[in-house]
DNA sequence: AAACAGCCCTGAGTGC
DNA sequence: TGCACTCAGGGCTGTT
């Protein structure tokens, strides 16, 4: 399922694609890929049509595309989503679920298609609220956020105007007038977020993650590691699989309790979580194309070298004790039964 | 308040 | 061959 690299490689594939592109046509295919859209505010339909995305922006698993009316399209995978980038009049299977029909000032005419198998994942529009600490609201492309990625060079001092362009694309501010004109201030969406994900947490590649505030939360809840890696409102981004990989990495047992793992316990399987979720980013950064977005969660995350996940009864890489499964939370936890010892007194 | 079980959803895989 | 069953799991809701 798509976790967080997965989400950033369609993030980064349509950033180019959709920023300040007008949406001509909405059709919605099948009413359940709606869920989370309240229709108070107006017709899902209706509050897209006309206007135009002014980017791409993501917080842990959640996508959204700012528009000109101050709201935002919301996407979120769920466990089989994709978003296609596709020519106008190609052919999709039976699993379309919502087509917006786009038109980009350079690019010309595109569908972008939302393709769910199982809908869990959906798609919304909803308002934009400032962040509480007037940060960004999540990462939205290299140059309109600082240290991102956290080893690489900072872009702050150059604002707006200095940011990378995607290579073969035009200056996404030369193609939208008005919100995307160049300017020294940043846009007015960057440091909000759609309602729906404020109360998501920031993830841990997000610069403004507050590590403190992560290892307070570990110390002051009663529940087991993983289960607390899994919880959105802690940390986002991370799934069963990079969940299973990172407590591999840093040797704790998955019902471990958050409360008994040392300072510096905490701290190396933080370290772990972004070692895993960048060496992942940095493999599925390269799948797709600049014009054809073709997301297959499943494929991509097979092709990882993965360590624990999926990989019951072989042997661990790094003891050779057999990879144990365990059933937990409706799904399954894979770990070394050597590597991974449950520690009840102290970690 | 916090922790957690249950639910949604469907194609692929398995056993009989 | 066909049918019933199991599995995959993110995020929301309801219960304790």
């Amino acid at each position: 399922m798509p976790e967080l690299p997965e989400v950033e490689v369609v993030r980064a594939g349509l950033e180019s694609a959709v920023t300040g592109a007008l949406i001509t046509g909405v059709e919605v295919f099948d009413e359940r890929s709606l869920k989370r859209h309240n229709p108070v505010a107006g017709a899902f339909e209706t509050l897209l049509t006309g206007e135009r995305m002014l980017g791409a922006v993501r917080r842990g698993k959640f996508l959204w595309f700012p528009l000109t009316s101050g709201r935002a399209l919301v996407a979120h995978l769920g466990m089989s989503g994709q978003i296609l980038l596709r020519e106008p009049g190609t052919a999709e299977d039976g699993l379309l679920r919502i087509r917006l029909g786009i038109e980009h000032p350079s690019l010309g005419e595109y569908w972008v298609n939302f393709v769910d198998q199982r809908i869990f994942g959906s798609m919304a529009v909803d308002e934009l609220l400032p962040t509480d600490d007037g940060r960004a609201g999540g990462y939205s492309g290299p140059g309109l956020e600082t240290g991102w990625p956290p080893t690489g060079p900072s872009a702050s001092d150059e604002g707006v105007a200095g940011r990378a362009m995607t290579p073969g694309f035009a200056d996404p501010g030369d193609v939208a007038a008005g919100p995307l004109a160049p300017t020294n201030e940043p846009p007015s969406w960057l440091a909000a977020v759609p309602g729906q994900v404020a109360h998501i947490a920031r993830d841990p590649l997000d610069p403004a993650f507050a590590d403190r505030v992560f290892f307070a939360a570990l110390k002051r809840k009663n529940t087991g590691i993983k289960r607390a890696l899994l919880d959105q409102t802690l940390i986002s981004g991370i799934g069963n699989i990079y969940a299973d990989e990172s407590l591999w990495a840093a040797k704790v047992h998955y019902l471990q309790p958050t409360a008994s793992l040392s300072r510096a316990k905490a701290r190396l399987l933080l370290a772990e979580v972004r070692l895993v979720l960048t060496k992942a980013l940095a493999e599925g950064g390269t799948s797709f194309s600049e014009t054809y977005v073709n997301v297959n969660g499943t494929s991509g995350y097979f092709s990882h070298s993965l360590n624990a996940y999926g990989q019951e009864g072989k042997p661990c890489p790094r003891c050779g004790t057999l990879i144990a499964r365990e059933s937990f939370m409706n799904r399954s936890s894979h770990f070394c039964p050597h590597c991974q010892k449950l520690r009840l007194s102290g970690a």
